[in-house]
DNA sequence: ATGATTTTTACACACCGTTCAATCTCAACA
DNA sequence: TGTTGAGATTGAACGGTGTGTAAAAATCAT
């Protein structure tokens, strides 16, 4: 790697590292490629060299930030053993609140509204995370599923590619588990994103204890035993 | 009410119409002073005898939208009798995911980043609708409370004015199913949220069912019999 | 020294909120 | 009826934000 790629690929870090904290100062409509400039002592062409726009950039900044979400749960899941499931769905909820907690304008960022007029791009490493995460809570329901299986959901109901993905990774696993699976995501998002938002703040100063008496209810209603 | 005062109320109620529509188009950042001047066939300073900033604007669009939101859930819950505590339950969920699904951007004004830089005000109209929706919701939990009341929570977790308020309103509640409440609440909002925000769309099209089983489940948590 | 790459400089353009003096409108009063 | 004066509105201006482009200048590997 020469001197050249390796200086590029430092100032690429660095135009990404100062927009995650811009953003985290002053919410995403802080990133503005002349503040990211002001702030590293160039000037707001140079960015260009790099990201070819500004909604470039803020797809790099959620592809990393998904990532790095996704990459938190899946060890803090992986850190339980596998005979304790319970535990595992536990450590994947209580990490992703407080990754929320830590990076509070990521979680905006990846699940609320990301910079005003921003449009997602259809593919790209951010669906790749997503995609992830959901296979990641589906194997959580798979290990906790025993039906009943009603046949009330068909695979039809769902997107061609996850349904796809999800057969190939969990055989047999029916649809009405994987509508399981959406229902669970929801309920471990919920509280986080309330509080995120502080609709919690003026509420309560006891989330964390809410939050996890609520996964505790969630573990429990999958038939498993949540961790004492 | 001189006719005077009659045009200096429609063009109120003109320029909140007219913020409302823009913001449904182009997001929250869509509502500017300008914009809506020019949209009325208007300057934009003139909107300064209506309003005394864009804040003052926003602030008022919120505790619209807001009050709006609780009026629809409360009368919902009203059309179902007493004695059917879960329908209730039910008509108010329901309510809320229609109402969101008809007001996206508005959903996302109460519930996600406001305008980029906006500062809620500690109270006023806005305030007094959260505190509605909390009572709601609170009268619905309180309808379903039979314990068990495992002391686990305390008044001093709440917010006070939250807690006196909840003690006038429904003597003898316990703290619990006020943190019950806010579960509940989480619970109610986790997948109307990630549908908004378009993190349900990629993945399945049966996001009613799929919410509607999410809440008989909620019910049935609740010890209540859900509506068939 | 040469040639590719990066960075600066300078523009063009489009927004925004807010203020202010001047103008207009129109209801009420003399 | 004509005048007056408060309120509504304009239009211009101020001061700021931002994205993106193009040519010139600096940098650096070869």
């Amino acid at each position: 790697m020469s001197r050249r790629e390796r200086l590029r690929a430092e100032t690429t870090a660095e135009i990404k590292e100062i927009a995650l904290k811009l953003m985290a100062a002053g919410g995403p409509d802080a990133i503005s490629l002349r503040a990211i400039a002001r702030e590293m002592g160039m000037t707001a062409g140079a960015i260009y060299s790099y990201y070819a726009t500004r909604d470039d950039l803020v797809t790099t900044l959620i592809a990393d930030l998904y990532t790095a979400l996704v990459d938190a749960a899946e060890s803090a899941r992986d850190a339980v053993p596998v005979e304790d499931p319970g535990g595992r769905v536990l450590a994947w909820a209580e990490t992703v609140r407080e990754w929320a907690l830590r990076n509070p304008e990521g979680f905006r960022l990846i699940y609320g509204d990301a910079v005003p007029g921003y449009q997602p791009p259809a593919d790209g490493p951010a669906r790749e995370a997503e995609h992830r995460a959901c296979r990641g809570l589906t194997g959580l329901v798979a290990a906790a599923w025993h039906g009943p299986d009603k046949g009330e959901y068909d695979w039809s109901h769902f997107d061609p590619d996850l349904a796809e993905d999800i057969q190939a990774t969990f055989p047999g696993l029916p649809p009405d588990a994987v509508a399981l699976t959406v229902r669970v995501w929801g309920r471990m998002h919920g509280l986080v994103s309330l509080e995120i938002y502080g609709h919690l703040r003026t509420l309560t100063h006891e989330p964390a204890a809410i939050y996890r008496d609520e996964m505790t209810a969630l573990i429990a209603s999958l038939g498993l035993t949540p961790p004492a």
